[in-house]
DNA sequence: AAAGATGATGGTATCGTTGTCATCCGGAGC
DNA sequence: GCTCCGGATGACAACGATACCATCATCTTT
């Protein structure tokens, strides 16, 4: 029946509420409600009206509906590469929370570069979504003014900045980076050095850190930077150009879970005894860091509460309904287990 | 001047193709055209065209035109889940792929449950994207029904059925359990064991292998079965399961390497030499395999090839360009490290 | 029993863009 | 000087769904 219908229409077009409508015979906008408010029709006509769509195989035109409605049931949420496992947490709670009311999504790479941050908002804001969520991006102050010229609500999350352009979901870099430090200072360490990944969060954290290490006189606090995204291979290169640079160091922070593991690897290979030796930690808590010898104590960050929260406060404000707290902090902590 | 135009327009209107041709004092086509078709336009024109845009700060609303022109520009793609790391590396050539081309992803999770997949493919079809890409999904009959009664383009990936929808890019999983097995006998290996995850194409991979083994005459051989998404611990924990069922085994082949690196991690805590007890080999080769000590033996796959081609595929046939190709076998290769 | 309220359904206009065809203009060719 | 041509631009309609208001039948109220 289905194909029947579909090739009377020829390959090309897909059912409308128009095919709907004439099979079951009522008007197009009662398709319509059929679907968008069920409980406006009789029974008896529902059920034929679910019938034809069942049969026809219809298929509702969204872009069609959000045109004409102003609602396109769509959230754009932009990460600078979904290579690095940081976010997919976040995405993932999004998408699942998104997708439960209905609402899809619309993935966009800034890939670290500005010249394409421009047409990717464009091509965002062009299909008029209902959100936004900008993930780690720095932002240009050009794509600040378009993203509030818009209208569309934005949440920028991972990051707390004093003046969002909208709505904001994270916590304190630099908080953590001074936890870690006075962590690593109370456990007995006095002589730390970090790898950090050279994006702008992981530069945060390491300010933090330092100055936290200098309050506590600790001195100086050597840091190898490595190019985004982090590996453990960089972790392993990076505690070998440390302790060329700071033999007699005792602790380790890292900007990534994998870098630790890359430092872990890299202080097994040399006979570094590990937290003994020198003291290790990461950032991110990812799958694997509760089960490597030893395990590493790291910094968690509830990203699936960060994503779960950004869909709750898009589809709130497509809802109409106000936000109690347009500026969370989710913090942080630190787990501690056997590497430091 | 944006902003008096957008105020006259009220907040909560965008500018549009009118508001532009007004200012620029031509009818709203030779905007249109100004977009899509500049070398239409004489330079004048052209030029006050643009100005327009900039100072109204128009921005085209694609619901509008992809309705219009029945070209959404959208491509969907789905993924069981986004958490594991298997798919990234495909997602991410397939958003950089399709934006250098002006397309956007729409990404869809089908979270493993099958309830949910019917409305998650109501919800793609819905926007008309030009094109659906399908990561892994083991689709039920009456989603294929649908996606071929829709008629939009669909590449299914990671595998390689032998009547695909429309068209496939993927390899042989049975092929990859074959070849390994094929490896370690060559390497002296008699007693293999298998910790796989209960997903379709790892299962695949594991009849692969038994059959190979049993053709080499190396007997039945034992699997555990770990719940997807596989994990560190569930490796840890099924190297100890199968030295229980199995204290003589001589190599580990895991369906992750996130579960190699577990049986690594658990052999190191047991004193358990690897590869001088037992060979290890995983499969994905991650970020991290390389680095690990002893560095992780695993199963390659070209994933960034399969989503630039799956772009590609999808884009050559939304612009009416036959596809030489429309079943791709990327194939694999085992990389040969120290732990097998 | 008449008037009003309620529920179900339909007609028409509209969202913003672009496909199609028409129009206009200046210049080349005779 | 006239036709013809092609490049530039415009008028109109249409894509498919839904907002808005109208209509009609049925039921309640006094």
């Amino acid at each position: 029946m289905a194909i029947r219908t579909r090739a009377r229409r020829g390959a090309g077009g897909a059912a409308t509420v128009k095919d709907v409508a004439r099979l079951a015979k009522v008007s197009a906008i009662t398709v319509s409600r059929a679907l968008n408010a069920p409980d406006q029709l009789s029974p008896a006509t529902l059920e034929r009206v679910k019938g034809a769509i069942a049969s026809t195989g219809y298929v509702p035109n969204l872009l069609a509906g959000g045109l004409r409605s102003a609602k396109s049931r769509l959230v754009a949420a932009v990460v600078p590469t979904i290579a690095g496992p940081v976010f997919l947490e976040t995405i993932q709670a999004l998408t699942d929370a998104l997708d439960e009311k209905g609402y899809q999504l619309m993935l966009g790479q800034s890939g670290y570069k500005t010249s394409r941050e421009d047409a990717l908002l464009d091509a965002i804001i062009g299909r008029r979504p209902v959100g936004i969520v900008l993930t780690g991006m720095s932002h240009s102050a050009e794509a600040r003014r378009r993203l509030a010229a818009s209208g569309i609500p934005v949440v920028e999350t991972w990051d707390l900045s004093p003046d969002p352009i909208d709505m904001a979901i994270g916590f304190s870099h630099a908080g953590i980076g001074e936890a870690l430090c006075c962590y690593l200072h109370e456990r007995g360490r006095r002589r730390p050095a970090l790898i950090s990944g050279d994006d702008e969060r992981a530069r945060r954290r390491t300010t933090g850190f330092q100055a936290a290490a200098k309050r506590l006189g600790m001195g100086d606090v050597p840091v190898i930077w490595v190019a985004a995204p982090t590996t453990l291979a960089s972790g392993r290169a990076g505690l070998a150009e440390l302790l060329q640079r700071r033999p007699d160091l005792d602790a380790v922070g890292c900007s990534s879970d994998l870098l630790a593991l890359g430092v872990l690897t890299e202080a097994h290979a040399r006979g570094i005894a590990v937290p003994g030796g020198i003291a290790v930690a990461g950032f991110g808590n990812l799958a694997f860091s509760a089960g490597v010898i030893p395990s590493l104590t790291t910094v968690h960050v509830d990203g699936t509460r960060i994503g779960r929260t950004a869909a709750d406060y898009l589809i709130d404000r497509a809802e109409g309904r106000a936000i109690a707290q347009p500026i969370l902090d989710v913090g942080f902590s630190i787990v501690r287990r056997d590497s430091a």
